[in-house]
DNA sequence: TTATCTGCAAACATTTTGCAGCGAG
DNA sequence: CTCGCTGCAAAATGTTTGCAGATAA
């Protein structure tokens, strides 16, 4: 394999002043944002990016696992910066949104046996905690 | 207590033909269903209930406990009539949305250390689990 | 130059709400 | 009769998409 590799049908990312936009927001908070408030940190930083284009930016690390994406309660997606590479979950605070990432392979595992154990494939899984953190008590 | 209870403030819920026809809607289904899904249930069965009334409905069954809501994976609100009363968790299958309810000490257990260790309180967690199941493979 | 990216606005899907009329108690 | 419930259609979200023009390589 070469460094570079301009294959015919390869993405091709650019590094866009939309993106590090984004990417900048994305670095100064520690919590779950939603797009419209990722949107907002963005002008807030004196920048200027629509609001589809952050959805698509979004969209995209998460698909390359540079950000981690999740569902508040009422369904909306909410995304944050990720400092693990592979599969892990969050123990988050109910007060002040402290949070922590954990890692369970007692979780995967245990999801995988009872997943097996009913035929089901192709498993996924999403394990959320919530709580009240030392601090906030 | 008596059998009636007129006290002044408590709701007095009124047994209509649309909560009945949702409620049937309901039984007829193992599986967890849309909001959509259901009104689509209820026609086939040849009632007629608007929309928005299988909202308003399945939004106080869920409140009374008598229905389980959760999000599917794109966030969508789905139901389904709650036949365990303790607390358990789902194993759903994508295509078909087949549902097998699954306890998990183990998974309780976890999250449960996982908590202490970080010194939180008064934990509570989500844990789903979508995959495909055997007839739909 | 060329393929990708962006902004805008319109399209979409889901869920909520306002209001006039209906219906159960 | 009275209040709660329902239907309808409009509004409110949150998210996606089509397209023409801008831009990185």
């Amino acid at each position: 394999m070469t460094s570079t590799d301009p294959k015919p049908g390869a993405p091709g990312v650019r590094p866009t002043r939309q993106r590090l936009a984004v990417a900048a927001a994305l670095a100064s908070v520690d919590d779950f944002r939603s797009a419209q408030e990722i949107h907002d940190l963005i002008a807030q930083q004196g920048d200027q990016v629509g609001l589809a284009t952050v959805y698509r930016t979004l969209q995209r690390l998460s698909e390359t696992g540079e950000v981690d994406m999740l569902r508040s309660e009422d369904g909306e997606a909410i995304w944050r910066r990720c400092s693990e590479t592979h599969h892990h979950h969050h123990l988050v605070c109910r007060q002040c949104g402290a949070t922590v990432e954990v890692e369970g392979p007692t979780v995967e595992r245990w999801t995988d046996s009872i997943a097996a154990e009913h035929g089901y494939a192709d498993i996924s899984h999403t394990l959320e905690i919530f709580g009240t953190c030392p601090s906030c008590r």
